[in-house]
DNA sequence: AGCACGCCGACT
DNA sequence: GTCGGCGTGCTC
């Protein structure tokens, strides 16, 4: 009868289920923000007795579904009574901080995002709302004396002998270190030789010991620190930049201001880009603070995010390192956040919420009032720019005394120094690898282009292999024998005959790739031991860490590497730098392109010569009269930029005006091409204002999507989101189109 | 982002 | 005559 009664009250009528009731007029009333593209904060009722303030995290009903969500503050909104929802509940959590929605509302605003798109990539791991989920672990249970021990089975004695250290143990880890079954386990638990405790995976990075190791700093490096520690101290936000070459020691320094955030019980980010979260910085990290830090990456395992999400929710985790989504985590008291490598190119994010980290990280230190360091020795135009005109703390690290400074730097004019042909090296290259290997020094050469032919082509009739998806040529990789797109994964078999002319074995491949470089390596060194260090062929991080052994022990000569060496590693063997072709990046008209290379060179040179052994680079190119091989030459960075910004400023572009980019996509060609020739026919355009396009969009076709490009340039002094927004919103745009709005573009080939 | 509503082709 | 395709629009 009882059961009945209860499927009875389950059926209730359409429109009277729970979230769905009237809600009684007096109700109080908040604005919840959910983590889904809605252009608001929506408002919800709150249920007698629920106590709710700003910053709470709630569930609360969203059409047909419970939702996590962000009490955003009050509301005096007249909401229809049909519409209006009750709060379900109301996490046990600390509330998020004012500052922190503040800097989220700012993001979407001037991203032009839907507030409830950024604040997902602040609820980026809604597990860690839930209290932890305890498992089970096990620790010694009664007291037995020696002769009931000796009594067990051996194996039973040896899980008792490892479980006797104090430290609480899962049946798995025990059994397995015990060498016998969880079964034993279980069964000791049974009769109560083990007693089963809860066992709660805690939060990463709770007790850094700030105190560990006295950090053994030079007097610029200390008086450096000090001025950070100042201002962690300060409880003010400075944005400083921490500006000096690898080797002058600027990590062990921000280490110091970060040490300062924990000891006055705040907590640290430190944020890097993706392909420099390696072992060597958490190594570093460890031996200063005797623990790791609390990692946030796309990486992560679900139960990993879920820790560390509640760990920096609820402050118990001190210093995260992370890429750039780390800046978006709820932090319950941030002391201070690092940039560092703060011009690198990977801290812009170009799908979903388009921003860059690092000037997204100076506006939440503002808005914090927490102090910003950027760090790297080849800042960005931008920031070198507000640190030479006061606006940052100009912080200059020299070379620490003893340490190496830059390698001697030497360019080759491949147009008089010619390889042979459908080779790569040229002859005094050739020479300065051959006397490096006879010193039984190493040898790096940097080609940033991965696999064995950018371009394959057909000599009879001319086909070029190009990925069915995007706009880019089909790469060959000798190592899988395909052709592979670098943009989308497509990739293919080496075919026979050419699919255009059915000509056979005529196709040819043009250009070198790293594949290709060890090739020639190999047959003119035969002898030498080489290695690749690409990220396709070098893909976990512990074939990385072997490899990297490898180089350090010196079973390597030859190093052949695309970008992934440029970052943090130390090579303490390695004499001579061969970059095959430093022209690389320049072509194509891109605004930062020669700023990028300009970072990428300086970065692969000093790779070359640390500690005693003085390191030597030489630049392949073709144009050595290039303002960027010159000041690679001179090593005169600032003169470099100094020039860049003048340029920047005669072209009217960025930091002298602002850029947006509007990337018009879609499936379908004719309709995306339709909409970005009505966006441009209405664009704004006057004194303050110029809009150029619509042109084919970098990567026209992109993952089976056509894109066009629209971009706006417009004087500092003009509210450009606001421009766009009412430009945008007077084009009727369809809905299988795709109009997304890029703010301070970084890149457009 | 989900999810439902809504209007046109191949099936019981 | 229905099931279902995904275009369109809303979510307090």
């Amino acid at each position: 009868m009882q059961t009945l009664f209860e499927s009875m009250e389950e059926k209730a009528p359409p429109g009277e289920k729970r979230g769905d009731k009237p809600v009684p007029e007096t109700a109080r009333r908040v604005l919840v923000l959910v983590p889904y593209p809605v252009d608001r904060a929506y408002t919800y009722a709150v249920p007698d007795g629920m106590d709710v303030s700003p910053g709470d995290y709630v569930t609360v009903p969203l059409g047909k579904r419970e939702v996590p969500g962000v009490v955003w503050g009050l509301s005096d909104e007249d909401v229809p009574a049909k519409k209006l929802k009750m709060i379900v509940d109301r996490f046990d959590l600390p509330p998020m901080q004012a500052a922190h929605r503040d800097f989220l509302s700012w993001v979407a605003q001037y991203t032009m995002s839907a507030p409830g798109a950024v604040l997902k990539m602040c609820l980026s791991a809604p597990a860690g709302l839930e209290p932890p989920k305890a498992t089970t672990g096990y620790v010694p249970g009664i007291v037995i004396d020696e002769k009931t021990r000796k009594g067990l089975s051996p194996q039973r004695r040896r899980v008792l002998d490892i479980a006797s250290d104090g430290l609480t143990r899962r049946a798995s880890e025990l059994a397995e270190l015990a060498g016998c079954s969880a079964a034993v386990v279980n069964g000791m638990a049974d009769i109560g030789l083990l007693r089963a405790v809860d066992l709660f995976s805690s939060a990463p990075c709770r007790n850094p010991d700030i105190d560990r190791v006295g950090p053994d700093l030079s007097p610029d490096q200390r008086a450096t620190a000090d001025h950070l520690i100042a201002q962690v101290k300060s409880g003010e936000h400075h944005t400083s930049l921490l500006d000096g070459v690898t080797g002058a020691g600027k990590t062990e320094v921000y280490f110091e201001a970060i040490a300062e955030a924990i000891r006055s019980g705040k907590q640290g980010l430190i944020l890097l880009p993706e392909i420099a979260l390696s072992n060597a910085f958490l190594d570093r990290f460890k031996k200063r603070f005797g623990c790791a830090p609390a990692l946030w990456h796309s990486h992560l395992t679900p139960a990993q995010r879920r820790t560390t999400w509640r760990g920096v929710a609820d402050g118990t985790t001190k210093v995260v390192v992370g890429a750039r989504s780390a800046l978006f985590l709820p932090y319950q008291d941030l002391g201070i956040i690092v940039v560092d490598e703060e011009h690198d190119p990977a801290y812009k994010q170009e799908d979903g919420v388009i921003y860059h980290a690092r000037d997204m990280a100076v506006v939440r230190g503002h808005r914090g009032k927490i102090p910003v360091v950027l760090v790297s020795a080849t800042p960005s135009l931008e920031t070198i720019l507000n640190a030479w005109n006061g606006k940052y703390d100009h912080l200059v690290l020299p070379v620490r005394h003893g340490g190496a400074g830059m390698p001697d730097i030497d360019l080759i004019d491949m147009r008089a120094d010619k390889p042979a042909r459908q080779h790569f090296i040229a002859p005094t290259l050739h020479n300065e690898i051959q006397s490096t290997l006879d010193r039984g020094e190493q040898v790096l050469l940097f080609l940033n282009r991965r696999g064995y032919a950018p371009l394959t082509l057909c000599r009879t009739c001319g086909h070029r292999f190009e990925c069915p998806r995007c706009t880019a040529w089909l790469v060959e990789h000798k190592k899988t024998s395909r052709l592979h797109c670098h943009h989308c994964g497509f990739a293919t078999p080496i075919p026979k005959t050419c699919p255009s002319c059915n000509d056979t074995d005529s196709l040819a491949a043009c250009g070198p790739g790293v594949e290709r470089i060890k090739e020639e390596v190999a047959a003119l060194w035969p002898d030498a031991r080489t290695v690749i260090l690409a990220s396709d062929i070098v893909d976990t991080n512990d074939k990385l860490k072997a490899v990297l052994d490898d180089i350090r022990e010196r079973r390597v000569d030859i190093v052949i590497g695309t970008q992934i060496i440029a970052k943090g590693h130390h090579f303490p063997h390695l004499t001579l730098v061969g970059v095959i072709d430093a022209d690389l990046g320049l072509g194509g008209g891109d605004l930062r392109a020669a700023e990028r290379t300009f970072q990428l060179l300086h970065q692969v040179a000093g790779r070359a010569g640390r500690e005693e052994l003085k390191g030597h680079v030489f630049l392949q190119t073709f144009m050595p009269e290039n303002k960027v091989m010159r000041a690679m030459a001179a090593d005169d960075r600032d003169e470099f930029l100094a020039v860049e910004a003048e340029e920047r400023e005669r072209a009217l572009m960025p930091p002298y005006s602002r850029l947006a980019g509007i990337i018009v996509s879609g499936r379908d060609e004719k309709q995306v091409m339709e909409t970005a020739r009505a966006l441009g026919a209405c664009a704004p355009q006057g004194p303050d204002v110029l809009t150029l396009g619509p042109a084919e969009a970098p990567f026209y076709r992109l993952r089976g999507n056509f894109r066009r490009r629209l971009l706006v340039r417009a004087a500092k002094t003009i509210n450009l989101q606001r421009a766009i927004e009412t430009w945008v919103a007077s084009v009727k745009i369809p809905s299988t189109v795709r109009v997304q709005v890029d703010i301070d573009p970084q890149s457009f080939l």
